[in-house]
DNA sequence: ATGTAGAGGGTTTTT
DNA sequence: CCCTCTACAT
């Protein structure tokens, strides 16, 4: 670097000695200078939190501690990244490569490469995602010769992973009495056997799940003091970040790696915690005042993020919970609109109702559509608001859902690699042994699988001598089997060398994969064609940074898939740079502020969701989700809830979620939909009920409506199945315009196919409400 | 072995 | 509704 490249970080540097102190109010100041010894910071929500992470880092360094001895787990690796660049613009970027920063999962997965060995695993050890696990389970489950409406593969890994969190091994499940009795009263007492061998498998695929990358770092260093020893001295000094959700399987592991220095430092909000179905545990806060007694705790309660009306609505809401820290979070900013309230007809119509709303205030309040977001509580919910924001022509983008990394095309791809890179990954082959089709079936499959287990050897090992491992697969299949194997064998002497894209691109030609693609005239597979073709451009891309020395990893094709599988859906980067509203899931909304935010689908059984409607605690994680929500806020909020909405592709009628009536009702304004036939509007008695109708002058005494709710709602009337005829133009909701080209069936089952701008479609019609449409072509 | 029709099941939330 | 798995035909 030459003096001119170090100017603006000198002068970025002295700021900071200048601005430091003042920029930070007392208690934040405190909490960045404390750095010896236990500390615990309870972080309000818009408190500052990522400025005191970052100054107390930077004060660290400043002190004089090697960034190389430092340790930082956050949530997402985005967080991760961006702290890293704060940092780095801070005390420099070469002194920030040293630190070490990342999810816990991609952190300990990088200590167990290194350390693999010890445990009997291969460095390049694969990750089995959830559905390679659930896939590996169910084939057990098969195998086992059990009843899978019983032993749900669903339910058997959320037990085995809620025991992994727990730190409970295969071996410790047996003996554990209470998740014994749990399986024999769910009269699934053969679960601690599937559990066994799935362990089992996974080690001879050289695989670990997501939960395996916390047990077996845990298990690595309780067996090998030396090895804990290495990594305790590596790690002077621990930030946690998002405490409140860490599992305790997590926050065992801190506390092996703190034994030592017990320099460790916890931030998080008890309020915020969300995830304690993953096995998240608010006793972590609780337990961590009793592991360490010496602990200094700062709270950090004035909001700088929101309005005095959001923070009071928050806090308002929160005091319903009973099970939390005591603190107050103040703010000192102006007190702002007050929170808008809409009760929408149907999901569409609060799809439209939103997509206006942001028109209008884009326009008047002058703000770029990267300032508004849209929160639900599942993913299945944006369909309606994306049609919406569509008609409008409001750019946007979806956070999660089916991420880039989990859709099939790319998870054919990536087992290709895998495979390359661990030839033992038995799920990897399982995905692409016959994809493309080459002539070897589910039959000549299972023999393999039978005889692998049989002789307790790995697929890979049975496919280079199906016979003399007693796999009686006839001899054309013998041939393309050794084929297939053969092909893989030669990319494997390539990998050695090799750099990733070369590698890859390769691999996708030979493989044949993206020929089939290619192949593939329809829209969805020119996507899929087009995704594969962007997979290769990452990979090029990640090669290029490696040369470049922006990332500090070596080019190959296993560097690159370590990330991979890490990945989570707020990783993923957008090359549109274009301002967009964000649309997203209020779990995926952590730590994130927008100027303009609206809640949706605030309904019963949608949010709180029937399923966590049967527990106080359940309950109270719901009304936390939401508080959440709130306060991403920072100028604006609207809430709105529908009336009716399609779930599971039927018409359903919705209460308004008791989280409405717990909000400061005089913190609120009710908003009525433009058009309002009141008459068709109604439903059953209850208190709540009572306030609403006054406010928004619903009958109070009426009947559940049962049926028809559909014309209810605006638009174009629906069109019977028997009105259609071929050559009419109807609209469907989601292909758009189109004709009506051929019926065919009868009864329920009469269909038509229908060409659309995007291409013919044959649609059920009891299932399409189709709607007169397409005038004027 | 492979393709297709029809049944069945699924929606919390995610590393 | 939509996707995946299964059963049967080719």
């Amino acid at each position: 670097m030459g003096f001119a490249d170090w100017l603006p970080y000198l002068c970025k540097l002295s700021l900071f000695y200048v601005d430091f102190l003042e920029e930070l109010n007392e208690p934040q100041r405190q909490a960045a200078t404390s750095v010896e010894g236990p500390v615990m910071i309870i972080a309000g929500a818009g408190s500052g939190k990522t400025r005191v992470l970052t100054y107390r880092i930077a004060y660290l360094v400043k002190q004089g501690i090697d960034p190389f001895h430092i340790l930082s787990l956050t949530f997402t690796n985005k967080a991760a990244r961006e702290m890293k660049e704060r940092i780095a613009s801070v005390i420099g970027p070469s002194e920030a490569k040293n630190l070490w920063m990342g999810t816990f999962h991609s952190v300990f997965a990088r200590i167990l490469r290194s350390e693999s060995d010890r445990l009997g695993y291969p460095s390049n050890f694969s990750i089995y995602d959830t559905d390679d696990a659930k896939s590996l389970i169910r084939t057990i489950i098969n195998e086992m010769g059990l009843d899978d409406k019983i032993y749900k593969p669903n339910t058997v890994y959320n037990r085995i992973s809620n025991a992994k969190n727990a730190l409970i091994t295969a071996h410790a499940y047996r003996q554990s009495t209470e998740f014994i009795s749990d399986d024999e009263q769910a009269s699934r007492p053969r679960l601690f056997e599937i559990y066994q061998t799935y362990t089992e498998r996974c080690f001879k695929a050289g695989a670990m799940d997501f939960d395996d990358l916390l047990l077996k770092t845990y298990e690595l260093f309780a067996r090998f003091p030396e090895v804990l020893y290495k990594y305790q001295n590596r790690f002077q000094f621990i930030l946690v970040d998002e405490f409140q959700d860490t599992n305790f399987a997590q926050y065992a592991i801190i506390r092996q790696l703190a034994a030592l220095y017990q320099n460790i430092c916890v931030v998080g909000d008890d309020a915020q915690s969300i995830y304690a179905f993953r096995g998240a545990n608010i006793q972590n806060i609780l337990d961590f005042e009793k592991d360490y007694p010496e602990l200094q705790t700062f709270k950090l309660e004035q909001n700088y993020r929101s309005t005095q009306t959001i923070v009071d609505a928050a806090n308002h809401l929160i005091a319903k919970n009973k099970a939390q820290l005591p603190k107050k979070v103040w703010t000192a900013n102006p007190s702002g609109e007050r929170i808008k309230v809409y009760r929408a007809l149907t999901d569409n119509e609060e799809g439209q109702f939103v997509a206006n709303q942001i028109f209008e205030l884009q326009m008047n309040l002058q703000k770029e559509h990267s300032d508004f977001a849209i929160l639900y509580r599942t993913n299945a919910q944006s369909r309606a608001l994306e049609e919406a924001l569509r008609k409008q022509n409001i750019p946007y983008r979806i956070y999660g859902g089916l991420s880039f990394y989990q859709r099939k095309e790319i998870k054919d791809i990536l087992a290709y690699f895998r495979v390359v890179i661990n030839p033992q990954d038995e799920e990897a082959i399982k995905r692409i042994i016959n994809y493309p089709a080459r002539g070897i079936g589910k039959v000549s499959l299972d023999k393999l699988l039978v005889a692998a287990n049989d002789q307790n050897v790995s697929l890979w090992e049975v496919m280079g001598n199906p016979a003399g491992f007693g796999a009686s697969v006839g001899s054309g299949i013998q041939r393309k089997i050794q084929e297939f194997r053969l092909g893989l064998e030669r990319f494997r002497q390539v990998a050695t060398k090799a750099n990733a894209f070369e590698l890859a691109q390769e691999l996708a030609k030979h493989s044949g994969l993206l020929k089939e693609l290619y192949a593939d005239k329809s829209p969805e597979g020119v996507s899929r064609y087009e995704n594969v073709l962007e997979l290769l451009n990452g990979i090029k891309e990640f090669c290029d940074q490696v040369e470049a020395g922006t990332i500090d990893r070596t080019p190959t094709l296993s560097s690159f898939m370590e990330d991979v599988a890490l990945l989570t859906d707020a990783d993923e980067t957008d090359d549109d740079q274009r301002p967009k509203v964000s649309l997203m899931t209020v779990h995926a909304s952590k730590g994130l502020e927008f100027p303009v935010v609206f809640i949706v689908g605030l309904e019963d059984t949608l949010f709180p969701s029937q399923m966590s409607m049967s527990t106080r605690a359940e309950l109270e994680e719901e009304r936390r989700l939401f508080y959440v929500a709130i306060t991403r806020a920072m100028e604006r909020l609207t809430i709105s809830f529908a009336e009716t909405r399609y779930r599971w592709g039927q018409l359903v009628h919705n209460e308004p979620s008791q989280f409405i009536s717990e909000l400061d009702q005089d913190l609120i304004d009710l908003i009525k939909p433009a058009y309002d036939p009141m008459s068709q509007i109604q439903g059953p008695s209850d208190p709540f009920r009572k306030k609403l109708s006054r406010q928004f002058s619903i009958p109070e005494h009426s009947k559940l409506r049962s049926t028809n709710q559909a014309k209810a709602a605006p638009g174009k009337p629906g069109l019977g199945a028997s009105e259609i005829r071929p050559g009419m133009l109807v609209r469907h909701h989601r292909f758009g315009k189109g004709k009506v080209l051929n019926i065919e069936g009868k009864g329920p089952d009469k269909s038509a196919t229908i060409l659309f701008e995007g291409g013919e479609k044959r649609l059920l019609l009891k299932f399409a409400r189709l709607e007169e449409g397409g005038n004027g072509e």
